[in-house]
DNA sequence: GACTTTACATACCGGTTTGTATAGTTACAA
DNA sequence: TTGTAACTATACAAACCGGTATGTAAAGTC
């Protein structure tokens, strides 16, 4: 496990320089790719000065793995916030696919945050590594949960099932810029999740 | 359509300068991301100087966009090559998973070369984006083939959906280094094939 | 023999990369 | 009032980036 904490001065409060930077770097880092933005555009842009990003990140590799444990955060917020309310399975997965669709047609969708990063840091020891392993294993398991819900034989299997058409479909999305992708991944898991229940 | 036949000198022979580029660059482009081999590794790993590499590519982004042609040309033989003798609708679909299945689990495999570029290539008017669209459409066109000779009321809706299975694969196979991704791509594809043809 | 093509070797260009060293500033607290 | 934490400002280092300039050697071709 690696540490995810804070690790420089200062508490990361809103407006914060620490948080700044994590802003800017969540911005940058995904607009442009991780290795296309350097650290002193990164840190210019955030306002702050090279040294002060140093001081709280130790290397750019640091703030790498910040940034994604930040943006894992977010993304299990926003499939918490997603799913209040939603009772029956097939509400639950819906709230699934209905957040991965907004997204991938949202304004500068430009793929999975952690699977880009993951493309790009292929030093296999690279502190961000675990932290793409993290997330997607945090999918795969609020899946898991649904399809355990709904009383699959095999949930894990489901899950992973679902978790294909979801992948695949981002991926598909960051060409094809409409939400088809979403609809055809979401009109498939649920053909998969009724021929499962016997539905 | 951008030009990808050979601009420079030299026709191409096997074990010519040119070649030689275009098998380093497909090597060292994959194993370590594109914008992390610079033009004079690649050209000392060529055996070849940076002026010769310049004199036949004209820029290290045309050197991207040949590559990925060649690299599409291949992709496009090896299911060719898989294909050949299989008749049935599930022997055809079956080459492909498996084509799929034997890349995912060969050493050194790194996901999509394809994806991994247009993860990298940020610009979106980098001459090699649209040999990635080029070979994302040759394999959905493939699959909708097989869907149309299986009959499908809608092929290149069932095409799109395995589409995603197959990428979506790909993606999981890139943490997650066995067969299981593709085994359950390709057992959830035969579900859904059976179902739309009422199998 | 003159010319073209293909590739070689070497050296250089301006700019950018991550990372550090040093000194000064601001705010707050004991 | 003195100290400390967090920050700014600037300058620098060493390496590397894509790309070019200059010149040479070895082939093939008219």
């Amino acid at each position: 496990m690696v540490e995810t904490k804070p690790s420089g001065p200062g508490t990361g409060e809103p407006g914060s320089a620490r948080q700044r930077i994590l802003d800017t770097a969540s911005r940058l880092f995904y607009e442009s790719g991780i290795q296309a933005v350097g650290v002193n555009t990164l840190a210019a842009r955030a306002g702050v000065t090279k040294v002060t990003l140093y001081a709280h990140f130790g290397s750019k590799d640091g703030l790498v793995a910040a940034h994604l444990a930040e943006r894992d955060r977010r993304w299990r917020e926003t499939l918490e916030r997603a799913s209040a309310g939603r009772e029956t399975t097939e509400q639950r997965l819906a709230a699934v696919f209905e957040s991965y669709e907004e997204w991938t047609v949202a304004d500068g969708f430009r793929g999975c945050g952690f699977v880009n990063a993951g493309v790009e840091l292929t030093a296999a020891d690279h502190p961000g590594r675990e932290v793409i392993e993290r997330n997607k294993e945090g999918t795969r398991t609020w899946l898991a949960e649904i399809a355990e819900a709904a009383g699959c034989s095999d949930p894990s299997d489901v899950a992973e099932e679902w978790f294909l058409l979801l992948e695949g479909a981002v991926v598909r999305a960051t060409l094809r810029r409409d939400a088809t992708p979403l609809h055809r991944a979401h009109r498939a898991a649920l053909r998969l999740l009724r021929e499962e229940t016997g539905g």
